[in-house]
RNA sequence: GGCGGCGUAGCUCAGUGGUAGAGCAGGGGACUCAUAAGCCCUUGGCCGUAGGUUCGAGUCCUACCGCCGCCA
């Protein structure tokens, strides 16, 4: 039985660094599927969050001669900040500093540990400070870590360590028979690939370390901040503090990650909920990184995109729409200001944009801004187009095909211009034929209705304003996929505000 | 070094055995309601290379070349 409530997450994202793009367009596929799920009626939840502990965070709080706290307190604003301005709509906002984030973390930790799969260990390896975790010889460039090009500290110490290793079997069996889903299948397959070539025991403690957990049951000890950042799934809907939300929300129904932190989500974290013994998330989307004219984005390339300012320039629709329609959600893909702009150009303007606008003339042109409902349908082109679209496109929004999803909207828009020259009502103004003006008029108004209704989970904004100027009654955020019938429309009367997308 | 993926029109990619596709870009045309938009027509591919399986191969197999990912 399909549970009552969908939970979808995020990341939580750490407050070592502002939000970049990768941040933004995580967040934006999670908001479009919780949208879109709730425009289908279904009961959403959709978290996202920081991620607030570490010896980073410490570090970078002393650079910016600030507390740990403030500096965390600081840098969550601004991706609250950001969120906001893309529009995104979650219904939690979670940090790791929280207490009932503590509470919840110091009981799973508990649980662990009376599972028997926690012990003492000692430990000797080489750190990483950047990637807060241990590294291998072999992964060293000349003695370096290959990702923060720093020399590693060589630790000895000793830790609790987590009986990973007992979980292999189970782990590979549950990803095969995908009750623990992994998407894409490359990703699946990378994952299984490194699960059969062997796991070892991981270390979920540091001594020495002030920001952070302690461990309840060794307080010289604090919680390893990947254990910490995991467990935000589950504090956030109430674990330690909710027991009803909980139930009612847990299993998550799906965890979107980005490729670098696979290992953590598909290993790590399920091995852990079965030591706590709570039932897995049911499926984990990986999506694919941006890469900026072909090079990688990086802070050391000092490339990075960042949402707020591309937000400024292109608002936020424009660039909700851009990364949806341009990347195949799961594969990297390549940001360019050439892609953006023949996307706003083109799909935007030219398609979407001038189609609203031509149709908005035409009615105030031959029926002074006030269309008539039109009820005896000649021929159903349209109709039939857009009932076809719509079924398609909630199966590929289902099956998160987000750019095939806008593809089929495309295909609605395209047709409905393409109708307009054929039908050319122009002509039949000249020949005083005004009912068929009328017929063609109402069918472009419930093709856009359509249109905006699908366009909604990606742009709200102008979902709401192509709804607006053409004065529906009732509100684009109330009604549902289900309820959209073909011909309800009433008189409508036009409210035209201008151009929906300009062009850059 | 091991495992895996990719290489199809100028660009981004669909296409898993049966006469090579889409979008964008390029070229031409008719129209005028429109953000000089939209619509119609059109140029363009020995489907990385070489073998093999098959009546028939982007599509299966092998080797090689070139990119990329994960691991050691």
């Amino acid at each position: 039985m399909p549970k009552e409530c969908f939970y979808l997450t995020t990341p939580i994202y750490y407050v070592n660094a502002a939000p970049h793009i990768g941040h933004a367009y995580t967040t934006i596929c999670a908001d479009v599927i919780s949208r879109y799920y709730k425009l289908t009626g279904r009961e959403t939840f959709f978290l996202t969050g920081t991620d607030e502990h570490g010896a980073k965070i410490a570090q970078s709080a002393q650079k910016y001669g600030k507390t740990p706290q403030e500096f965390c307190d600081l840098i969550s604003q601004k991706y609250k900040e950001a969120w906001k301005k893309l529009n995104i709509n979650y219904d939690y906002f979670i940090r790791t500093t929280e207490e009932r984030h503590k509470k919840a973390l110091i009981k799973f930790i508990e649980s662990l540990n009376a599972s028997g799969k926690i012990y003492k260990g000692k430990y000797q390896g080489l750190y990483c400070l950047g990637c807060e975790k241990f590294i291998i010889q072999g992964e060293l460039h000349s003695g370096l870590c290959p990702d923060h090009k720093t020399k590693p500290e060589l630790i000895e110490e000793e830790n609790y360590f987590f009986k990973l290793s007992d979980y292999q079997k189970t782990l590979i069996n549950l990803i095969e028979n995908n009750i623990l889903e992994i998407q894409p299948e490359i990703r699946k397959n990378e994952v299984l690939g490194k699960l059969k070539s062997g796991l070892e025991d991981i270390s979920i403690s540091r001594a020495n370390l002030s920001w952070g957990i302690p461990l309840p049951f060794d307080l010289s000890q604090t919680i390893y901040v990947w254990v910490d950042a995991l467990t935000n799934y589950i504090s956030a809907i109430g674990y330690e503090d909710d027991p009803e939300k909980f139930n009612k929300l847990w299993p998550a129904d799906l965890h979107l990650i980005g490729k670098d932190i696979l290992w953590f989500h598909c290993v790590i974290w399920p091995a852990l909920l079965l030591a706590g013994g709570l039932p897995l998330p049911k499926k984990i989307f990986v999506h694919g990184f941006f890469t900026l004219s072909g090079e990688k984005m990086s802070k050391t390339l000092g490339n990075v995109m960042d949402p707020i300012d591309l937000t400024d320039q292109l608002g936020e629709d424009v660039l909700r729409y851009f990364l949806l329609r341009e990347a195949t959600f799961g594969l990297d893909f390549n940001f360019s200001q050439e892609a953006v702009k023949r996307r706003l150009n083109n799909d935007l303007a030219n398609d979407l944009g001038n189609l609203l606008s031509r149709t908005l003339t035409m009615i105030k042109k031959y029926f002074d801004g006030s269309l008539e409902a039109y009820l005896n349908f000649q021929e159903e082109i349209l109709k039939n187009l857009a009932l076809e679209t719509i079924k398609n496109y909630q199966e590929f929004m289902e099956n998160l095909k987000f750019k095939e999803a806008l593809e089929e909207i495309w295909k609605l828009i395209a047709r409905a211009n393409k109708y307009i020259e054929e039908k050319a009502p122009w002509k039949m103004y000249k020949e005083k034929e005004i009912l068929k003006i009328q017929e063609v008029l109402y069918n472009l108004a419930e093709s856009l209705k359509i249109t905006a209704l699908l366009i909604f989970p990606f742009m709200p904004k102008s979902a709401k304003n192509i709804w607006e100027q053409l004065g529906f009654e009732e509100k684009i955020e109330d009604l549902k996929i289900t309820e959209l019938k073909w011909g309800k429309t009433g008189k409508i009367k036009i409210n035209p505000k201008g151009i929906l997308f300009p062009k850059i």
